[in-house]
DNA sequence: CCGAATAGATGAAACGTTTTAGCCGCTATA
DNA sequence: TATAGCGGCTAAAACGTTTCATCTATTCGG
């Protein structure tokens, strides 16, 4: 059906096209009799807005995005959950965006995303360091919000989870069980989250300054596949190198090495004890309930997104902030086994 | 900064508008050099194109919607990658929408849609029965694609598992361990996968013809939050009637059913077996190792997708297709254990 | 060397809104 | 009685594209 539009409502209405728009946007200032006309003309037409016609003139659409590093990882999907339920309040429309940890398709979905004149963007990004197409966004007045990323930057607003205290946290529960060698699993390092959770547990180590030492491995991505082969790569070692105890970057990687470790007969947490981080809802119904690094997951979409919008209405008037939250460690049976001395 | 808009790079170059439009979207017509000059002009500029114009222009967007049921469901993810990865393919982009289980959310998600004039929309309904809104968008023109959802509808593509063979697939194992007193937990029952699934393991208890029963537990909605909810009423029960077996409609029940019956000390299987049904990521991880009837989920999405593009450019010519696909029993410890008669 | 074909560029119309300036008829005020 | 103010409405411009009919050189075949 070729769609109706408003001059041919304002036709069957017997109105000016004007008067439709006004009892569209602002039906106080029309008289009941002429709105009531309109709205029935509108009904029998089956006329709906056509919103490019109304970005068009506004400048900029109703939208705002969210770009994730994977949509299928819980923490992600509880921070969109979070940051949806703001916008939607705000009477806009939230799009998720997958850059799948992926550079290329994290700037074709900001170049699309910038084309379509989006209202604001909530973004993990990829790396750090420099980031030249948020740049681009801010340059052309789109408010942008870092989210689980800090930042010192002055032209952005951004939440974050403390990831040093977090790896700190990890890594202080994991020698005060006696662990001497630790390994540290995850990956890619460019992302900042994977570094900071890292530099959390080396300074605990450094801290203490006894004799344990924390091994890294660098995994591909933050997976339950990537959690996998990293656990056959430690088994490969020889078991005087083993580590007894394992931080992982991320539950979804825990997960895999839990599986890996206990499909090769290791047991955990007597074998090898793990720590994981996020705390996603399956880290408890897990084969051995996990201990995670708890993170405040919708709040943190939620404050996100209360940024993006004070932004969005308050326009230059705005003060760029940067809310830190502090994680919580989260001790369950993969690591909590009493023992003694390690060796 | 005011966004240069096609016309001022008109200028900067010293051509005309029309020109710098054939630059964009047909570069072989105009000559080299200024094409080239044109090229430049838009690079000093920091052009970017206005997606509400050309969409205007040309009356639809390019963006395809696929609206969930949950986006925090593992299910819905990997359906979403799926679909993705072929939208993406063709150049398109895909946002994805959650109803939440929902019908007002899922309308109003439809409505914004419809007003976005969207290419076309990916969706699995939240209830059965006739639907309004999707009929307004296909009257419209808009191609919609049923996911996770088959139909004899004449007027749209289907995507589909056979939930009903998953169903008896279920039942048929667990009937087979010899239990007599099984429960299915799931719900609303006004989702057509719940009530599919359970139409199954009725079916299957049917063909049966013995005295085993099947009591039905309605939850209201396919979370682990609910699964633990309905795990506290089954041991509400007397012991005598107590089911020895449960079949959830979903994984995510299922993990809650088996953390809840653990806490209180039950044991899976040999007090309960547990089958789910998605054989999410999840499942293999669980406490207990989960059995689950497998779903081809990206195929799902993928599937879909394409289904959804053919019929975007064919238009008229487009002949509707119910793809279904067959599920598959994955069985696992949380109902193998190996037993004899039971009471 | 002429007419026709062609490559390359142009100008204007159209897409469907929102917004603004202004018009008309009426009432309240001086 | 003249004027200002106001409610209710209209007409037209503007937003930034794409497309299509048109125009102008240039090239080609004969």
């Amino acid at each position: 059906m070729a769609t109706a539009n408003i001059k041919e409502v304002a036709r069957h209405a017997g109105v000016s096209l004007g008067t439709v728009s006004n009892v569209l946007n602002r039906p106080d200032t029309v008289a009941p009799a002429t709105r009531q006309r309109v709205l029935d003309a509108i009904t029998t037409l089956g006329y709906v807005r056509n919103d490019s016609a109304r970005q068009l003139r506004a400048g900029h659409s109703r939208t705002v995005a969210i770009v994730v590093l994977d949509v299928a990882n819980p923490f992600f999907t509880d921070v969109v959950r979070g940051a949806e339920q703001v916008i939607e309040e705000a009477g806009a429309m939230l799009v998720v965006c997958n850059s799948g940890e992926d550079r290329a398709r994290e700037r074709r979905h900001l170049e699309l995303l910038e084309e379509q004149r989006v209202r604001g963007v909530l973004i993990t990004p990829v790396g750090h360091g420099p980031q030249p197409n948020l740049d681009k966004l801010i340059d052309r007045g789109i408010p942008v919000v870092l989210v689980d990323r800090g930042t010192g930057r002055a032209n952005r607003c951004s939440v974050a989870v403390d990831d040093v205290l977090g790896g700190r946290l990890a890594m202080d529960h994991l020698l005060d069980q006696g662990h001497q060698r630790i390994a540290y699993l995850g990956g890619p390092l460019s992302l900042a989250q994977v570094a900071d959770r890292h530099a959390g547990a080396a300074a605990a180590l450094d801290d203490r300054g006894g004799t344990a030492e924390l091994r890294v491995a660098v995994t591909t991505s933050l997976t339950v596949a990537a959690g996998r082969r990293a656990a056959e790569e430690l088994l490969a070692l020889p078991v005087r190198q083993r580590p007894t105890a394992v931080f992982c970057a991320n539950d979804l990687i825990a997960l895999g090495v839990l599986q890996e470790l206990t499909a090769r007969g290791l047991r955990v947490p007597a074998d090898v004890a793990i720590v994981g981080y996020d705390d996603i809802e399956f880290a408890d119904a897990a084969a051995v309930p996990l201990s995670s690094v708890r993170q405040p997951r919708d709040q943190l979409g939620r404050t996100a997104a209360e940024l993006l919008l004070e932004e969005a209405e308050s326009g230059d008037t705005h003060r760029h902030r940067h809310v830190v939250f502090q994680p919580e460690l989260v001790v369950r049976r993969s690591s909590e086994q009493p023992r003694r001395a390690r060796r």
